[in-house]
DNA sequence: TTCTTAATGCAACTTTTTTGCGTTAAGGGG
DNA sequence: CCCCTTAACGCAAAAAAGTTGCATTAAGAA
């Protein structure tokens, strides 16, 4: 007898929580994402809405489960050859990808959990870690490598902030102003 | 016969929005914010929850409701007889109140809105305002009043992105230090 | 006061969510 | 390889939440 409470990962429970993340994706371009329940998901997914409830508790606790998923970078940050245009690039593309109305779904998706939950802090490990991986490039090549905290509170913090409160319009100058910005300290 | 369609903002109507809004922030501070339900709300409010639902559509845009008007600043930022100064005061404040469970619960309902709303841009408004009354107070003075949107983006929008993803301490050390670099530009 | 109608209360109805219990299958030991 | 334990699932009944039609109340204007 063990006495650790092991938890499933292979087989029939992770082809569930793939069948159920599937449908989600599926059902959020086929309409709105306030109308989609968990009936329906279960329904898509080919389990009982039981099943759901039981391991995601509720509805927005899958939805930010999906969503921390799909903001998940599948690629490290194109090589352009220099940090600074390494930089612009990966501000840009993640400016397009977090102000279209898909990325500010999945924005509020994980920033509205209720309860505890570590999946915001999961997200900024991802940018971390892109913007970790541009700096170690530059320091490869001899530059002299931006600071990646710093980089988060005056490039991301903001661009995240407008995106989110949609008090102002991002879009390719203002992130060039931004880095500009940090370039001149 | 007036062909406007009228909305009715005195008597019953706001004696209602008052008692539900009241039913809100009561039954906040006595249990958890995730156990709240509609029918608990509008029982304590003393109306049924179809008024509940009616007026509102959903929990979500009740609670982002609420936490819009808990937002709202109820003064003036201190005048400490200089900008920094009153900026450091304003901001330490801001970041005490954001930073704590409170005040998180109040930014993830404001974000946590589904559907198309301004509340998010509304919260922002607040910001600009208080800033805006500082930069005001500055030039009155004969300061060089700073530009309230280069706060936002970099004072603000640190402080509020590291709150709502949870991935670093804010403290008036912190904020000490965003100042500074503001002022050293 | 009287009229119009937005907003509410009530109750029936639909849908979602919870829960108890039997069944299935993953992971470990013999 | 087969057996055992038990986490995870399916099913169905029950509870709770959410919706809707209709009668009633009370703002706001004439």
């Amino acid at each position: 007898m063990s006495t650790k409470e092991r938890m499933r990962f292979g087989g029939r429970s992770a082809r569930i929580q793939a069948a159920v993340h599937q449908a989600v994706n599926d059902l959020s371009t086929e309409m709105d994402r306030a109308e989609i329940t968990v009936p329906m998901i279960a329904a898509r997914a080919g389990v009982t809405p039981s099943t759901v409830y039981r391991r995601w508790g509720d509805l927005s606790e899958l939805m930010a489960d999906v969503a921390v998923q799909r903001l998940r970078p599948i690629a490290d940050p194109a090589d352009t050859g220099g940090m600074w245009s390494d930089l612009e690039a990966w501000a840009e593309q993640y400016m397009e990808e977090m102000s279209s109305p898909v990325g500010q779904a999945l924005l509020r998706d994980v920033l509205g959990t209720l309860g505890e939950s570590d999946r915001p802090e999961q997200c900024c490990q991802f940018t971390n870690e892109q913007l970790g991986t541009i700096a170690a490039r530059a320091a490869a090549r001899g530059e002299t490598p931006f600071r990646v905290d710093e980089v988060v509170d005056h490039l991301v913090a903001p661009l995240v902030f407008h995106i989110i409160f949609n008090d102002r319009e991002v879009g390719p100058d203002y992130c060039r102003a931004l880095i500009a910005r940090l370039k001149a300290r």
